[in-house]
DNA sequence: TATTTAAAAGGACAATTGTCTCAAGAATAA
DNA sequence: TTATTCTTGAGACAATTGTCCTTTTAAATA
């Protein structure tokens, strides 16, 4: 679930180092504070130099649905700058986070002219699909219980970070769902945390 | 749900037509056969000339849950080859398919050579991961009235074609959950197929 | 420390969805 | 036409998950 893209952020350490015109920028956003708004336009593509944010989606039903956790070596809005589109997600700081930001253009341009950097940003892509598509399977075919379970590692580390409303609302269930089933859980001695 | 990759398989038509080296080759699969395995290696990468597949994964539980089904210019096997691993989905032929089907290593000297294939490519993988991202936001946070009425026109139009079984996989519930929305639906005229 | 506020836990009940099973209808083959 | 098989539809019941609300615990602030 926290799965850090060492690649990426490695290129883009390197890439600040060299870079003389100021086309990529550091940004510190503050711990619960947004850095993207759902339906807004996207000027900017960010990657995690360090700390961890949430990427959600806000239901017509008033529930927030999130994506996935981000951490170092994390890129958004590279979709959008891709697309061509608004933001589909929005984006909070959990933790204090430090950014690369780069512009739309520069992003594009260096799609363009950077080998490396054009199939890192494909690998990335395809990697991001991957697990999407490897979640999305699984959260429509388990009960709470395996969800919780097969998170149990990822949701111990990160405990400290996160809510419960977080919590649930990665797993698309109920705070009152979580509970019951972590103590259910903890019941059968399973789940410690 | 079912989109057409008009630009994708454009270009296609157009390299396969210049192609004098066997580069691109076309292949036609039956209904219900096979084209692609889980966790099998994939050699080559798939664009859609014609007719409809289903993408789907089998989980433990024994059920099958589908990705997406894919028309007219979708691609598959271009994840498994950019990330170098194995398939992490089946894929099955519903219509009879016909396919333009290029090795991995063309695919990768393309997305090398190509600017105007990379880019397509690209915007490819973003669109895949933007519609998954709305798609599993709102089954997690939706009844399956729903997600049934939200993709009613997509449904009538492929009625002819899927099953029954195959709605209730795409959507991640039981074909009885299906048939006892359906009713509920017709008894309230707000569905009709 | 006392007071206020927010997060977490859980009781009671309702709604939703799944499991198991069987019957009706449609399609296919003998 | 008559079996045979597959798909669809649905009854009865069980399990899961959600809604609403209250209590408990922890954290923040005066």
């Amino acid at each position: 679930m926290l799965r850090i893209n060492k690649e990426l952020l490695d290129f883009l350490v390197a890439l600040h180092h060299s870079d003389t015109e100021g086309n990529i920028v550091e940004q510190t956003f503050q711990p619960k504070s947004q850095i993207l708004l759902e339906n807004k336009h996207v000027f900017s593509v960010y990657i995690i130099k360090n700390g961890i944010a949430k990427c959600y989606l806000t239901e017509d039903t008033g529930t927030d649905f999130i994506q996935e956790f981000f951490g170092e070596g994390w890129i958004f809005g590279e979709i959008e700058a891709i697309r061509d589109e608004q933001s589909f997600c929005s984006i909070d700081a959990i933790s204090e986070v430090i950014v690369y930001k780069i512009s739309k253009d520069f992003f594009n341009t260096l799609l363009k002219t950077n080998e490396d950097f054009n199939r890192l940003i494909l690998k990335t892509l395809a990697n991001k699909i991957y697990h999407k598509a490897i979640r999305h399977s699984y959260n429509q075919s388990h009960p709470v219980e395996s969800k919780l379970l097969r998170l149990k590692d990822d949701f111990a580390e990160l405990a400290s970070l996160i809510s419960k409303q977080e919590i649930a609302n990665y797993l698309g269930i109920t705070t009152r769902s979580l509970n019951r089933t972590l103590k259910e859980l903890k019941t059968k001695g399973l789940m410690d945390f």
